[in-house]
DNA sequence: CGTTTTTCCGTAAACGTTTACGACAACACA
DNA sequence: TGTGTTGTCGTAAACGTTTACGGAAAAACG
């Protein structure tokens, strides 16, 4: 079953030091042997042992994508991080390299996963997604000098790793602005428990934007829970019963958008009708919730792709000419328009 | 950075073969000694190296789960796949192994990362879903002899591989009757485009329930798109339109149902009120949609733990005592009812 | 034709493990 | 004391690659 080098080298009886410099494309190996190596390759349908490869370069060629699950959250965000991958892969795949997904058991709070995946070298490098502001993993990875990207910002980890974000601190401002353009003063903020960043960012933006309109920050009209729509559904009630009602929601995710508006639909309120929702990141599902939701939608295909050229750059041994290379970006967020608001 | 064996050899001053003995639990080493190479494994945090480790031992201690998208599918299904990938991920923990993800790039048709992961030996075994009624992944690795197991059924392969599968045919059945109990008599179904076998066996129950009362199976009732949002939008407006139109609609997955019930809002048309809605497929999705959607809810992870043992049990490298293996299960699937009919 | 350069290829070491084999000492047994 | 057994460990080969090195033949040059 498995050919080897030296089933190729026996069979066109040549050593397996020319079957491999012929197969890796160096030069010095005759054009008309390394054609005769290239056909017994495809006919004995051979194909390099990584395990052997990887042993001997010193590196896998490979790239890790951490899917972890934060408490509580059964499900990932991983619906958002679809078309990323898809994008991650693409890029990466140009180059040679594999994208492989290593999934975090749930209660994996000590990173078991990630160390391991560092610890036995199975991935050149790795890409870390929904960064928290003050985020152990990347001071691990500093730490061991282990090559990575993120998606999303954090305050660890210094500015020695590329970084690729979606400004959220403008969108929370001008989902505030927009609802104060259509008369709301009264606008609540659900966002995700645990101190992902892109929740405090959005958070901050919102803050920010109230002030500058004159508003107070009201800190009853401020949640959050799971990132999920259990999430919405268990906390939109607690903002609904203050006081002072809010007539506007913003929700931080989709999920959590849907959750409550479900809490919202059993108080007899109609998202859209009696209340204004704007999501800050919205997936296909938005579109077609009824009504439709109005929302920021991330281009996160795009920002895959780039975020896998920003981590090859940054590897001494993938990159090519060491051009000047961006360590960090934050990309605008677009506000799509639906029904909801 | 990298300590490896002959690091902690040195550091001992034992032989390489002795750390290695000490470190795999073998018997033939001191008690006191095995002791001794464990504690400098835990300071000088020694980990093998997995590329060294596997090339010797011939196989590389995990397994590969294939996500793959389909034609005109963005979202790759996957918020169905994460509780079962948790199972899986539980299972194969359990005996030390871990669980790769491999992303198959949209348009791959041609199974490239498949052969990839197959060819250069990136793990020992790898795991399909959803499958097709004639199923070429299943040809291809059974006629290479590398094994697999699958989530679902298909007529590719014979039997000679572990597969566990949903009872889609009683479910379909099962939704007919409880609609016809409730008065239903114009019932459509609406199903995923391609061979994927859970589709045509949920057609097959859905047909032989409508037979079974008496009600003529007409085509017009019948539609099918991609098994997304958009699918079920694009699709749902064509069954209302026909001639007779239906007063229930059974949806393969939630997706489709959230797309169809948009198609329907649009057309003023209220689900668990005008129209009864039931779900094949759910996840926590149907449960937060307004009306919380009626659909049969699969337990996911315990699946994934189950597909765990079979594909391990069926692997003579792995399984322990060759017991009496079980190579196909279809587990029930059961109705939670909740307001769209 | 002699010398130098170029082209091409074989040899062998190395990557980090695991493991078959044998060696040696200690011990048990008669 | 001699023989066999047991416990413990070192040696070295092997897994499948890549690549530095050197050598032989061919080509280029005078």
């Amino acid at each position: 079953m498995a050919s080897s080098i030296h089933d190729l080298a026996r069979h066109l009886n040549i050593s397996i030091g020319t079957v491999s410099r012929a197969l890796n494309g160096r030069a010095d190996v005759n054009a008309d042997t390394r054609q005769r190596v290239l056909d017994a390759a495809a006919k004995l349908n051979y194909s390099p042992n990584q395990s052997g490869r990887s042993l001997r370069r010193g590196s896998t060629h490979s790239i890790a994508f951490m899917l972890q699950p934060h408490p509580g959250d059964q499900q990932y965000g991983e619906p958002f991080f679809i078309p990323f991958l898809t994008g991650l892969q693409a890029k990466l795949a140009e180059s040679g390299l594999d994208l492989i997904v290593v999934m975090g058991a749930p209660g994996d709070y000590q990173q078991e996963r990630l160390r391991r995946v560092v610890e036995t070298r199975r991935a050149d490098a790795v890409v870390l997604a929904w960064t928290r502001r003050e985020d152990e993993r990347i001071d691990y990875l500093t730490r061991v000098g282990f090559p990575f990207a993120t998606l999303g910002r954090s305050r660890s980890g210094g500015k020695s790793y590329p970084s690729l974000d979606l400004d959220f601190e403008k969108a929370g401002a001008e989902a505030v602005d927009r609802l104060v353009a259509r008369g709301h003063r009264r606008i609540a903020a659900i966002r995700p428990s645990l101190d992902l960043n892109f929740g405090y960012l959005f958070l901050a933006g919102y803050r920010k934007a109230l002030r500058r309109h004159g508003i107070e920050v009201d800190p009853e009209l401020i949640a959050s829970g799971f990132i999920n729509e259990a999430g919405g559904y268990e906390v939109t009630p607690g903002v609904m019963n203050s006081k002072d009602p809010p007539t506007a929601i913003i929700f931080n995710n989709d999920a959590m958008a849907l959750g409550g508006c479900k809490a919202l639909a059993e108080m007899g309120i109609k998202p859209g009708h009696d209340m204004a929702v704007i999501v800050i990141v919205d997936t296909p599902l938005c579109r077609y919730f009824s009504p439709a939701l109005t929302g920021f939608r991330p281009p996160l295909e795009p920002m895959g792709r780039r975020l896998a050229e920003m981590l090859l750059a940054s590897i001494p041994a993938y990159a090519g000419e060491e051009g000047p290379r961006t360590i960090r970006e934050v990309w605008p967020l677009e506000l799509i328009a639906r029904d909801s608001d």
